[in-house]
DNA sequence: GTCTATAGAGGGATAGAC
DNA sequence: GTCTATCCCTCTATAGAC
C-alpha cells in the first residue's frame, strides 16, 4: 500500500493559503478577517498572499464561490433525480443532507450571512433559482398537494434540516446544548424529518 | 388629542446615533460597519459618537443587547403562558411570531450571525436556556408526545417561522422571490405552520 | 518563490477651540 | 454639546533584495 500522503505538509503554498482562508473566513466572515490572520494560520509570509491571489477580495471570492458551489451542487442534484419516487427522495434527502451538514456545520450560516451582506455578487445565479423551482422534487410535491404552493413544503423541509445548525451557536451559548447532545439530536432528526415531511404531504 | 411627536426630527442627538446604529449595524454587521457610516447616516459629527458612547464597541453592545432582548422577550413569554392550551399556543405563536418577523425581517440573521461570531459575549444568558427548556409549551408538548425529545418539535416549529426570513436574501438573489410574493407566502404560512405543528403532535 | 521593509489609505479615537 | 483638525495604529498592498 502506498504511503498515505501527509495532509497539509505536502500542500503547495497556494493550497496552504486556501486551506487557511477557508477556516478563517468561515469562522470570522469577510469583514472581520485580516490577511494577517490567514498568513499566520498558514504559517506563511504575508506578502505571499498578495503574490498568489492579488488581494484579500480575490482570495475571498475564490473561497466563497467554492463554498456556494459545494453547498448548491450537493443540494440540487438530489432534487432532480427522475428515477426515484417522492418518498424515496424524502428519505434520501433527510439522511444525506443531514450527514452533509454534520460534516459542514458552519457552512449554512457562513453562506447565508455573506450572501445577505452582499447579494449583488450572486445575482448572476438566476438559473439556480429556476433549477430548484422546476425540479422533479417540486413537481412531485405539486402532484400530491395541489392546494398549497410546493415551495412552502420545500422550504419547511430544508428548514427542518438546516435551521438547527443555524441556531446551534445560540443554544450552545445559553447552555442548552453541547456538541454531543446536538449530534444525537441530529441523528434522531433524520427519521423525524422524513416522517414529518411525509405527514405534511398526506 | 395631543400633537403627534415628530419622529426623528425631535430625537436627542444620542437617540439619533442609536437609531442610525441600529440600521447600519443590522445591515452590515459589526465588523463591516465604520463609525463614519453611522455618523453620516445620522447627519452628525463623528466626534460626537465617541463623546456619547466612548467607542464603537460600546455602542454596538448597546444595540446588540437591545436586539437580543427584543427578540427573546417577544419569543419567551408566549411559551410560558399557563392559561392557554397547547393548541391555542400553537395558533398564537404561528400568527404572532410571523407578524413580528414580518416587521423585523433582518433581526434573526443579524442576531444569529453576530452571536455565532462572538458567542462568549452571550454565555451569561444561561437562565434563558432553562427558561425555554422548562417552559409550559415544552411541558405541554412532552405530555402528548413522550417518545420524542420535545426540543425537536420546538426547533422545527421555530424553524418553520424563522427559516424563511434567513434564506430570503438567497432566494431573492436567485430571482425566485420578490418582496410581494414573500409577504404573501408568509401570510399563508401562518395557517400552514399551525396545521403542520398540530399534525406532528397527533 | 520567498523574504524584509515600507508605502499608503483607512478608520477609531481624542485634543482643544468655540 | 458640537465642531475642526489631527493623531496614530492597523491593515492591505507593493517595492525590491535575495
Amino acid at each position: 500500500m502506498a504511503a498515505k500522503p501527509q495532509k497539509d505538509i505536502n500542500l503547495s503554498t497556494e493550497e496552504k493559503f486556501k486551506e487557511s482562508a477557508r477556516i478563517v473566513f468561515m469562522k470570522k466572515g469577510y469583514a472581520a478577517t485580516k490577511t494577517r490572520d490567514i498568513a499566520e494560520h498558514a504559517g506563511l509570509n504575508l506578502a505571499l498572499l498578495n503574490y498568489y491571489f492579488r488581494s484579500k477580495e480575490k482570495l475571498f471570492e475564490i473561497i466563497m464561490l467554492e463554498k456556494v458551489h459545494q453547498l448548491f451542487n450537493f443540494i440540487a442534484p438530489a432534487l432532480n433525480n427522475r428515477t426515484t419516487s417522492l418518498e424515496e427522495k424524502i428519505h434520501w434527502i433527510a439522511e444525506n443532507y443531514m450527514d452533509f451538514f454534520l460534516t459542514n456545520p458552519e457552512l449554512p450560516l457562513f453562506v447565508l450571512s455573506e450572501i445577505s451582506r452582499n447579494p449583488e455578487r450572486f445575482a448572476k445565479n438566476i438559473q439556480l433559482g429556476n433549477y430548484i423551482l422546476k425540479s422533479h422534487f417540486i413537481e412531485q410535491i405539486a402532484a400530491v398537494k395541489k392546494e398549497v404552493n410546493p415551495f412552502q413544503f420545500f422550504i419547511t423541509f430544508l428548514g427542518m434540516i438546516i435551521f438547527p445548525f443555524i441556531v446551534k451557536p445560540v443554544f450552545k451559548a445559553t447552555g442548552i446544548l453541547n456538541e454531543q447532545l446536538f449530534a444525537q439530536l441530529m441523528e434522531d432528526r433524520k427519521a423525524l424529518a422524513a416522517k414529518w415531511m411525509k405527514m405534511m404531504l398526506e
